[in-house]
RNA sequence: GGCAGGGUAGCUCAGCUGGUUAGAGCGCCGGAUUCAUAACCCGGAGGCCGGGAGUUCAAGUCUCCCCCCCGCCA
C-alpha cells in the first residue's frame, strides 16, 4: 500500500544561523522521507525560513541593511547549509515568496469571512524578543524571564482571531486521535493547557510600530503577526510549490509535522484553530522532539558551544553524526550531545561494528575469491542468520512507524553483533587453508558480505551516501527509492555474484584520541571565536551602495601637517594646521586627541583630508575640512598614504 | 502551588497488565584469538531498582507518604 506522506520542518527563523537543533529536525524530515520512500510509499518534504517580525528589522538596522537584504543572507545560508549536509528536501519555502504572502492574505480573508476576526484596543506589555505581550505573572522583577528585558507598555489596537471558538472542537479531535500529537506527553500537555479557557490571538501589528510583514488585506495600516503568517507556510508551499505545482490534494493529507517542544503550543493550538477557521482539513499528524543539550548545558551562542553542521562535517562527516543523533535520542526527551560520547558511539558502531565486519569478509573474499562467490547450499547456522535478518528488518519497519527509530538502528548493530559471532564460530581463515573447504568457505563469507549488504540497506535513511557507497562496493546497485521493495532489497540471499570485491576501502576508520583532542580543540576555539565577535565586535556593515558620482562629490585632498596642539578645553579635540597646497595651511579640529595626546607627534606627517566640506563654525575657531582617520571600537588612527606626495595632491 | 513525566549497574537506558538467580549497549578487569579498523569472540566484576510504610504466598512492577530532577500551567 502506499501512502503519500508530507513531512515539514518548522521553517526556520532568520535570527541566528543553522546549528545543531536545527539540523536535527531538518535532518530527521530527511531521514525519515527516505525511510518512507524505501518502504515503499510517496514522501514529500519541505523546509524553508520563516522571515517577518520584529526581530528582524531591528538585526537588519543594526547593520545598516534592508530587512530583505538581511533575510536573503541568512535564508542562504539555511539553503547553502542543507545543499552541502545532502539534505533532500522537495521545497524550500520563504515567507517573503509571492507565493506564501497571497496565500497569507487569502486565508485571512477567508477567517475574516467566516467572522473570525474582530479589532480591540488595548493595553499589555510586550516584549519584542518574544514578539508578544507578557502577562504580569510572566514577569521576573519586572522583566522577560527569557530575555531580561523590561518590556515596553504599549496600547493599541489590533485585529484578534477568535481562537477560542474551536476550542471544544479541538479538545474533541485530539481525544478522538490519541495519535495525533506524539509522543502522549506533548498530547497530554496540551490537553491540559486546553482545559482553561483560551484567550484569542492578536494576530496584527500596526505600521507605525512594524512594517516589515504581510499587510492585512481588510487594513492596510497593519501587518500580520509572524506566528499567523509562519504557519501557514506548510499549506502555502505546497498551493503553490516554487515550480508553480499545486501539490495541496496529493500530499496534505498526509501532513506529518515534526517540531522541537519549544513550538508545540502554537503548532498543537494555534496552528489547528486556524485551519478550522479557514475550513482546511487539519493536519494528520505532529511528532514532537526533545532538545540537544551540549553536555550539561543548553546550546547557546554566547558559551560557544554551539556545533554547526558545516564544520562537523569537515572534521567528522555529517551522515556520523546523523548516525549518532538518531541512535541516541529517544524520541521525545532531551540528549546530550559531547565529543566524547560521539566518538564513543562512532568507534563501537561504525569503526569496530559495521565497518570492520565489511573489512574482515571482504579482505577474505578479496584474497581468495576476488569476487562475490555463487550461492551455495546454506547450513543451520546461515538459516538461523537469515532469520534474525529477517526480524530486525520487520521490527526496524514496526520502530520506524512509531518513530522509534532508535531501536530500528540498534536492531542493526544486533544483527552486526550475531554475525561477528557467527563468523568467528565459522572461522573461514582456516577454510581458506584447505582446498577442499573452498565450498564452505564461499558460503560463509557470502553470508558476512550479505549481513553487510542488508545492514546497509537499512542504515541508507540514516547515512545516505555511505551506505550507497557501501552497497555500490557490493555490486548492490538497486534504486533505494521504493521503486524495489524494501522486501527485496533486505532479503538473505539477494546479493550479486561475482561483483570484483577488491581490497576494502576503510568506510568507517577509527578516530582516536589524539586525532579527536586536536580537531575539538580546533572547533571549540572556532566556535568560541566565533561567539565573541558576535558579542563584543560588530564589525561596520557595508552600507547603502553608491554610485561614482555619489562618490565623486567628495575632494580628498593630501594634506601635510604643520602646526598640531591639544584644545585645552576640549576632551577630545586637537588643533591642527595642514598645508594642503594653498596659500596658507587651514585650521582643522579633529576628534582624535584621546589617541594623540601629544598632538606635535603629527607634525611633518601626511594626512587625508575631505577639501571641500562646508567650513563649520566652532567654539574654538572655524574648522576647514576634516581629518580621515581609522576607527575601531577603542582606536582611532589618522588615515596618511605611502610615499612622499605633495601637499595639495588630489585623492581618489 | 496545580498537573504531567522521570529517579534501575561508572555512563545511556530496557524492564507490558506483580511471579523463578533484575537486563542491554558502552566503559572497566581477565582470558582466548590473529581473517579484520589495537578490531572480533569468551568470561568476570559492578545494582538496599530515590527513601519510608503498606497490600500480597510473591513488588523494580500495586497503594499511601516523603525527597530529588525535568516539563507545562498558575
Amino acid at each position: 500500500m502506499t501512502r503519500k506522506i508530507y513531512f515539514t520542518t518548522p521553517i526556520y527563523y532568520v535570527n541566528a544561523e543553522p546549528h545543531i537543533g536545527h539540523l536535527y529536525t531538518t535532518a530527521l524530515a530527511d531521514m525519515l522521507k527516505r525511510y518512507y520512500q524505501l518502504a515503499g510509499n510517496n514522501a514529500y518534504f519541505q523546509t524553508g525560513t520563516d522571515e517577518h517580525g520584529e526581530k528582524i528589522v531591528q538585526a537588519a538596522d543594526k547593520l545598516g541593511i534592508t530587512p530583505k537584504q538581511f533575510c536573503d543572507n541568512i535564508s542562504g545560508k539555511f539553503r547553502d547549509a542543507w545543499d552541502n549536509i545532502n539534505i533532500n528536501y522537495d521545497d524550500f519555502i520563504r515567507t517573503t515568496d509571492a507565493r506564501h504572502k497571497t496565500y497569507v492574505q487569502d486565508i485571512l480573508t477567508r477567517v475574516q469571512e467566516a467572522g473570525d476576526i474582530y479589532f480591540d484596543e488595548y493595553t499589555g506589555k510586550y516584549c519584542v524578543g518574544c514578539e508578544r505581550y507578557l502577562t504580569d505573572t510572566e514577569l521576573v522583577d519586572g522583566k522577560c524571564p527569557d530575555h531580561q528585558t523590561a518590556p515596553k507598555e504599549v496600547k493599541e489596537a489590533n485585529y484578534f482571531f477568535k481562537m477560542g471558538k474551536y476550542q471544544q472542537q479541538l479538545i474533541q479531535h485530539i481525544e478522538e486521535n490519541p495519535d495525533w500529537i506524539r509522543p502522549e506527553r506533548f498530547k497530554n500537555e496540551v490537553l491540559s493547557f486546553l482545559k482553561s479557557p483560551l484567550e484569542d490571538l492578536c494576530i496584527s501589528r500596526p505600521k507605525t510600530r512594524l512594517e516589515w510583514g504581510i499587510e492585512l488585506p481588510f487594513d492596510n495600516k497593519y501587518v500580520t503577526y509572524v506566528w499567523f503568517d509562519a504557519l501557514l507556510n506548510y499549506v502555502s508551499g505546497l498551493k503553490e510549490t516554487s515550480n508553480g505545482k499545486n501539490l495541496f490534494d496529493e500530499y496534505w493529507q498526509g501532513c506529518n509535522h515534526l517540531i522541537a517542544k519549544d513550538i508545540l503550543k502554537t503548532h498543537a493550538i494555534y496552528w489547528p484553530t486556524m485551519l478550522m477557521s479557514a475550513g482546511i482539513p487539519l493536519f494528520n499528524q505532529l511528532d514532537v522532539h526533545g532538545y540537544w543539550m551540549i553536555g550539561e548545558s543548553k546550546m547557546s551562542k554566547s558559551l560557544g558551544n554551539v556545533i554547526r553542521p558545516l564544520s562537523f562535517d569537515a572534521a567528522f562527516g555529517i551522515e556520523n553524526l546523523r548516525y549518532f543523533l538518531f541512535k541516541e535520542m529517544k524520541f521525545g526527551a532531551d540528549s546530550s550531545f559531547t565529543y566524547d560520547l560521539f566518538v564513543e558511539r562512532y568507534n563501537s558502531d561504525l569503526a569496530n561494528g559495521l565497518g570492520n565486519l565489511l573489512a574482515r569478509n571482504a579482505g577474505l573474499v578479496a584474497k581468495n575469491f576476488g569476487a562475490i562467490p555463487a550461492a551455495t547450499d546454506l547450513t543451520e547456522a546461515e538459516k538461523e542468520l537469515a532469520d534474525k535478518a529477517q526480524k530486525v528488518v520487520d521490527a526496524y519497519r514496526q520502530n520506524f512507524e512509531s518513530r522509534q527509530f532508535a531501536k530500528s538502528i540498534e536492531d542493526v548493530c544486533g544483527l552486526i553483533s550475531e554475525t561477528d559471532k557467527y563468523i568467528t564460530l565459522m572461522e573461514p581463515w582456516k577454510m581458506a587453508k584447505d582446498e577442499n573447504r573452498k565450498n564452505e568457505l564461499a558460503r560463509v563469507l557470502r553470508s558476512g558480505l550479505e549481513i553487510c549488504r542488508i545492514a546497509a540497506v537499512l542504515l541508507s535513511p540514516v547515512m545516505p551516501k555511505k551506505c550507497t557507497e557501501i552497497l555500490a562496493y557490493l555490486g548492490e546497485t538497486r534504486p533505494l527509492d521504493g521503486s524495489v521493495s524494501i522486501e527485496e532489497l533486505a532479503a538473505f540471499g539477494a546479493i550479486a555474484e561475482g561483483i570484483e570485491i577488491s581490497k576494502p576501502p576503510r568506510f568507517f576508520p577509527r578516530i582516536d584520541e589524539a586525532a579527536l583532542s586536536s580537531i575539538t580543540a580546533q572547533m571549540q576555539a572556532e566556535a568560541e571565536a566565533a561567539a565573541k565577535a558576535a558579542q563584543s565586535r560588530e564589525i561596520e556593515p557595508i552600507k547603502e551602495q553608491i554610485i561614482i558620482d555619489d562618490f565623486a562629490k567628495v575632494q580628498l585632498k593630501v594634506g601635510k601637517v604643520v602646526e598640531a596642539y591639544p584644545v585645552e578645553e576640549a576632551k577630545k579635540l586637537i588643533r591642527l594646521m595642514v598645508d594642503v597646497g594653498e596659500e596658507k595651511p587651514r585650521q582643522v579640529f579633529a576628534g582624535i586627541k584621546s589617541h594623540y595626546p601629544q598632538p606635535e607627534q603629527l607634525i611633518g606627517q601626511n594626512v587625508i583630508i575631505v577639501a571641500n566640506l562646508k567650513p563649520r563654525k566652532m567654539k574654538f575657531g572655524m574648522s576647514e575640512g576634516m581629518v580621515l582617520a581609522a576607527s575601531g571600537d577603542d582606536r582611532l588612527v589618522a588615515a596618511t598614504v605611502l610615499g612622499n606626495p605633495h601637499p595639495g595632491d588630489g585623492v581618489s
